[in-house]
DNA sequence: TATGAATGAGTCTTCATTCAT
DNA sequence: GATGAATGAAGACTCATTCAT
């Protein structure tokens, strides 16, 4: 996953014995780029300091320059994998005027950050539960942000009548999980399919009815509860 | 997690030096639902082999009677979890003779069985990149089983005419996810709703149009694709 | 040091993951013997746990049995070391009827007991500081205990009226530091005498008067201080 | 420890990686000073290089422009502080022509120079085992020098029929050991009584006799052996 | 000369696994 | 069959020392 230049996080309560406020942003980046791939491909507890310092080309002293401990790299990576979507997602959504090709892009794009990413995405899904409390809960705060672009999708195509009034919140996190899902199950649709087509029938599914006039009718007493 | 009496997969390829059959049985039982429960807590690496025989009332060493290595237990210990939904969903989601009813009803089972399994599902979801590759091989296999329980409903209602002709791989995963999410994303639901609250919902998400008939003249070019 | 069979000293806090008391104090009693060796030979820090389980004859393991941390080893070691002060002093004291002969002989053996653990003591003095307050204050109160021993024998011989009614506590200290430069100043006093001749020599200054009835009319402004 | 500006030992084989010998004095005697207040409160191998540096203002690297390794920081700083008694003791303890006069004072001043640097007399006490032997050695000729001094005025005063011909070698260590036990017992003595009152009643025990003349008849054997 | 970032050998500590009882 | 004491390999982390600037 290739970090972007700016870093966007602050440190994050994340302490470094270096001052040099642009050599700490270099080496963190150095570091977790070799984190979150070593923690992508083997897990958190799996991957060792030394194999971390191996992949960034640099000594282990060196991480315990810019990092408390071992926590501190993955959380640090992981902020950095949810900050990239943060990131990617409004600025390959691009900002058609029409609010459901909005939605769609992003949608795609979500997709297509999360398919440059499988590796990350899943070690964010596996590891947080690796955090601390406070930790933890900023990350979900993070995933609130990412969250709250699907949603402001969703309210345009509903207020421009594109959408029925439906469900907000539920419709959202069916789109995050069925974004995550080309990560989570990646063994199941890669090499299935391309992530265009993965959206494209996903939100075909999502988007149509699925249910037949005649199963509509049938459907009512769920309605009721 | 309450396991099941009946041992219902076979060893797997896991050893014991225990020979009678019906003590072993029992003796992994006891470890694997002790394992299960300091897995889905603490998390895989985190948890000692201490740790366990301690919560299962034996000692160190008689886990090694019944089990190869800690990696075994693991292996047990997921492959419980999915069997127990191989089990419960049939048996909950009832057999009326009305597809849609029944398809409902799966959902549901599947819910309430993964909202009484949070932790365990969740290990599942942690902790299967820790199995070697056959092995985790297995756990995608019962994981298809699963799906195909879903896969099947959905296909009893198209042929009934109550569903539309959708594509049916992904309305699966649609619904498998969802199932899921309310595992995944529990610190998100728990406390909003009940899981039938939560199902229900989704349901008219999923199974209604969510697109206007406006929304769908526009989306013409989406088909295209 | 040999150490006493019986456990003097309950544990004091320190925690041992095996149960069989009998058990834990025949390790704990050949880890700590082989820790004041190796502590006293080359002082806390400069000591590995490894060189300690090595001169031991265990496994490094084996210590994280019987001890919660290092400083676990260094606590145990030198409240082992005291309290064979404390139980030596008093039996090869003697118990002579005599309070002057039972003062010498406290002085001889306090001697004794030093010269037999010349290492272990300066490693009382040397290393004390490295461990936390409360315990730091556990050894103080234990040296407190050795002072009174010899502070006890002083009051008798005022009481009986072989000594001045002199500054108790100073002379006590006297009595102590003089006893430790045994071990403190060994690198001067061993080879140009014995223990027993050290002591004579000693108490021969420490009792008799250093002052001539000269010297005695001088010192008179000192005393009006 | 406020250190003279006069270097008093020279480097005694301490290598400098600088020419210019004031700038040598000037930087070691800013390093040592850091060294002596940092070792004395942490002890020696609790305290890092850095610790130092940043104590003393100046970088990790500098220290080593002025010293070849730690362990010649820690010689200097306790060469330093046996200098500083060598030279206070006398310069303090006055010239009266009384020997007795001379002798009280410079008992008073080597108490009063160890009051001043509690700290480092301990450290001095603590860590002279962790230097190599060469310089363990020439640490105890300086302690040899200090006690020269105090034997001198031992001398004097029997020379001048003030004190008893007693054994010099003993007193001379009684009165050095007394002086070390303010610092080496600081947590008894601090708070009972001020460094003046020490001395007053130490100097009352040490000189006028102990025995009564009933203890002194029994005393006898004690001679013989 | 002075700096402080970089290095990596060395330590403590944990814990899966074994095996004598 | 069951126990739990013993083992030792492995990993996180520290810090004295170096060296390019």
């Amino acid at each position: 996953m290739a970090v972007n230049p700016r870093t966007r996080t602050a440190s994050a309560g994340v302490k470094s014995k270096v001052e040099d406020r642009a050599l700490v942003d270099r080496r963190r980046r150095q570091i977790v780029n070799a984190a979150i791939e070593r923690f992508g491909k083997r897990g958190y507890h799996a991957t060792t300091i030394s194999d971390i310092a191996q992949r960034a080309g640099v000594s282990v002293g060196l991480i315990y320059q810019y990092f408390g401990d071992k926590e501190d790299v993955l959380f640090l990576a992981i902020l950095e994998v949810l900050d990239s979507y943060l990131e990617q997602i409004p600025s390959s959504a691009g900002s058609s005027g029409d609010p459901l090709e909005r939605f769609r892009a992003a949608v795609h794009a979500y997709c297509r950050v999360i398919d440059a990413n499988v590796d990350a995405t899943v070690l964010a899904y596996r590891e947080t539960k690796s955090l601390r409390k406070v930790r933890r809960n900023l990350i979900k705060q993070k995933e609130h942000e990412t969250n709250a672009l699907i949603a402001a999708c969703i309210s345009d195509c509903i207020r421009a009548g594109l959408f029925e009034k439906i469900d907000i919140e539920l419709l959202t996190y069916q789109i995050v999980m069925f974004a995550h899902a080309w990560a989570l199950k990646a063994w199941h649709f890669r090499g299935k399919m391309s992530v265009g087509q993965y959206v494209d029938r996903g939100l075909a599914v999502m988007l149509n009815r699925v249910l037949t006039p005649r199963g509509q009718r049938e459907r009512a007493p769920l309605r009721a509860r």
